[in-house]
DNA sequence: AACGATTTTGCGAACGTTCACACCTGCGGC
DNA sequence: GCCGCAGGTGTGAACGTTCGCAAAATCGTT
């Protein structure tokens, strides 16, 4: 056993590697015999924190490269699958990475190097923290975190999320110092600020590639997105399949880029049916409120609809609540189709017929094309239109006679 | 404007916490005039990546230093709120650390010195990934998530989210390779691994401080839950009230403490009432089939219940159906409570009466101690237990005659 | 006035990596 | 046999902070 303190360690001159001599060792099990090196070195920090004041074993590189006997930059490269190690090496280096369960630190890797092993999902914090402040829940936020997350952590990479206030005039500033704090290797970005160039400049500025989630117009950087024209589409090709003819649709808010590719969608596919009538259209803003007010609003039209499309599932809820108010039985009298398979809408009553946007997914291919960026791999990577999925359930059915 | 529920206000202490987070300022402008001090030093990262090829401007401490001609020593004392500086140094920083938009870099803080300005939250991965694939979502995850990154946020601290496999073996490991890699300044445990020995004894070796959610057995670190056999007893009485005495109960997963309190609690409650028989409790699991088999069970005594408590939102969402299926109708025959308020349980049919886990607030109240225990403010630090809520809706009803 | 006790400030030296480059090998060609 | 040239390996020097301590300035006291 080695013990010196750590003064004394540091022979300045070129005494040869192997003075990081003093491993922390079988840090798995509870290592019997050969106890006693306490190696003081990590010096409880003054703080004192808390519970646990027992000794700390930090494994770093220094640790690994002495229990394989190479050099601290060959372990570096073996543990990024760098060029130019002998499979021997190699070898060695790793069964001294697994004995002593060596995990290369975050901090350092960021510090050291050129990446930062971090990814930064903006979205927006009004929404989300409203829905938890009134019980809504969130489970938009729910489906990224875990579809950016898993990818992630597939590749040794971490997810951060960062809420912004979109409508204060510190957002930037948010997310500058998110940026700069941070460092990380790719920002996700979620609507509405997918098509803020404000955002896009920042970013650009600091050098940084982002991936822009729902949104399809093209422009810089990356973006993965559903077809939501062609899910609109689809939805109404449903109703007119089931003998509607007077279908209604409440748009979604103007500040997401969806909201018009859906209305597109809606547009074209009545205009092919020859059913097209401005009249049919209600101003939404994907609220349930907005909901339940543009069912009311079509309503009261001399020919009013059948069917409704709604751009959202929240908005979707509120036309049925509408609809039961106003004594309309669903689906018997009036079809309804939402958008965004949020688990809320499976349970409702009746069980909502929408499109299904592939949310994790698209989390997950954004971070995938991220982090491939940094290994290099930039041909692989390029806008993405990811499939949609249109689910019946029980709020449409046949056009009453 | 979120205020509320969260305990954010600013701590008494001297200085009162961080405030170097905002401090974005100028940087939003193209900043034109008053540009110069260019200070190389700070050369134009090698590895040039990806899109943007623009100049970069990393403003470290050093800059800050040499703005306002203090050491960089000085500087660092500033941001932490450190004792000894005289008020006029102390302007001079923050006038130069807002002029140049300096934020501090979370790696090197992390590196040099004892904090990580990391917490870290796990858990479980299967339960939540489950949810994702099914399309149900994660209720759960997404207030979690909220609670403790909003309260993060506000501290300067970061918070990041490890799914582990709780059913594999190595489940261990890689929460160590996390604490490895991440060093955080504490661990936020979730169901089930709050009562995890193994767990614990990884964290503690590590020297990790950790608070444990929605679990109120007494042990070694924090914990920060919701008195669920107080609820279970709200839920009891409320039925009682309502003239029900024949009030089946469907257990929760043995896994999860809370479903012992839980049932503990309506034990009590039903004994005070002279009303308890072991017939009407059937096991369940939490999840949708387990209530709507409970429920199954229930009715087929010879004296079946007039009401059931489903210990969680998805097994009394099972109930519901079930009931439906047998063409029980609720609340007139059968009144039904469930517990955890997610959004889903709010537009079942009917709208289930439950209790309300006030599931972000547990997250913010579990992070802001565990920062508080790195600030040095142990004594503010212990227990907490938080209020439920108990929502009534439309399942219950009072007995049928 | 001189002295110690305090406050305030500054100077290296960590922290754990990666980066750029210099150093060794062998090896084939002239 | 010498040169050049690869692949493989090791050597400082960053990276941007905080930490430990020493120096300087300030303040009371005797």
């Amino acid at each position: 056993m080695v013990r010196q303190t750590i003064g004394a360690a540091r022979p300045p001159g070129k005494g040869g590697a192997a003075d990081y001599d003093r491993i922390g060792v079988a840090l798995a099990g509870p290592a019997p015999g050969d106890e006693g090196h306490q190696m003081k070195d990590a010096v409880t920090p003054p703080g004192g924190s808390g519970t646990g004041s027992r000794k700390r074993h930090v494994v770093t590189i220094k640790h690994v490269a002495a229990e394989a006997g190479v050099s601290l930059q060959t372990v570096s490269r073996v543990i990024n699958n760098g060029p130019n190690v002998t499979p021997a090496v190699k070898e060695k280096v790793q069964a001294a990475v697994a004995k002593l369960g060596y995990v290369p630190s975050l901090a350092a890797r960021r510090l050291g190097g050129s990446r930062s092993y971090l990814l930064l999902a903006l979205n927006d914090k009004e929404p989300t923290v409203a829905g938890w402040r009134e019980g809504r829940g969130n489970d938009w936020i729910g489906q990224m975190l875990l579809g950016g997350m898993l990818t992630c952590a597939d590749h040794g990479y971490r997810m951060i999320f960062e809420l912004v206030d979109s409508h204060s005039g510190k957002m930037i500033d948010q997310i500058q110092a998110a940026i700069s704090s941070l460092r990380p290797d790719g920002v996700i970005l979620t609507p509405p600020h997918t098509e803020n160039p404000a955002i896009m400049e920042i970013l650009e500025r600091n050098g940084v590639d982002f991936a822009r989630i729902g949104s399809r117009r093209k422009g810089e950087g990356l973006s993965v997105s559903m077809d939501d024209r062609a899910a609109a589409i689809a939805a109404t090709d449903h109703l007119t399949g089931l003998g509607h003819r007077r279908i209604g649709f409440i748009t979604g808010s103007p500040d997401y880029l969806a909201s018009d590719d859906r209305l597109a969608g809606y547009k074209a596919a009545m205009d092919g049916h020859g059913a097209f009538d401005e009249a049919l259209i209600a101003e939404g803003d994907f609220s349930y409120e907005s909901g339940m007010r543009g069912l009311e609003a079509l309503m009261m039209l001399d020919l009013p609809p059948t069917a409704i499309i709604a751009c959202s599932g929240e908005m979707a809820l509120g036309v049925l609540a509408g609809a039961r108010k106003l004594g309309i039985k669903v689906p018997d009298r009036l079809s309804v189709v939402g958008f965004d398979d949020t688990p809320t809408v499976r349970v409702s009553n009746p069980p909502l017929t929408t499109v299904r946007q592939p949310i994790a997914a698209m989390t997950s291919k954004a971070a995938e094309m991220l982090i491939q960026i940094k290994d290099g791999k930039e041909e692989e990577v390029g806008d993405r239109v990811l499939p949609f999925a249109f689910v019946v359930r029980d709020s449409t059915g046949p056009c009453p006679a």
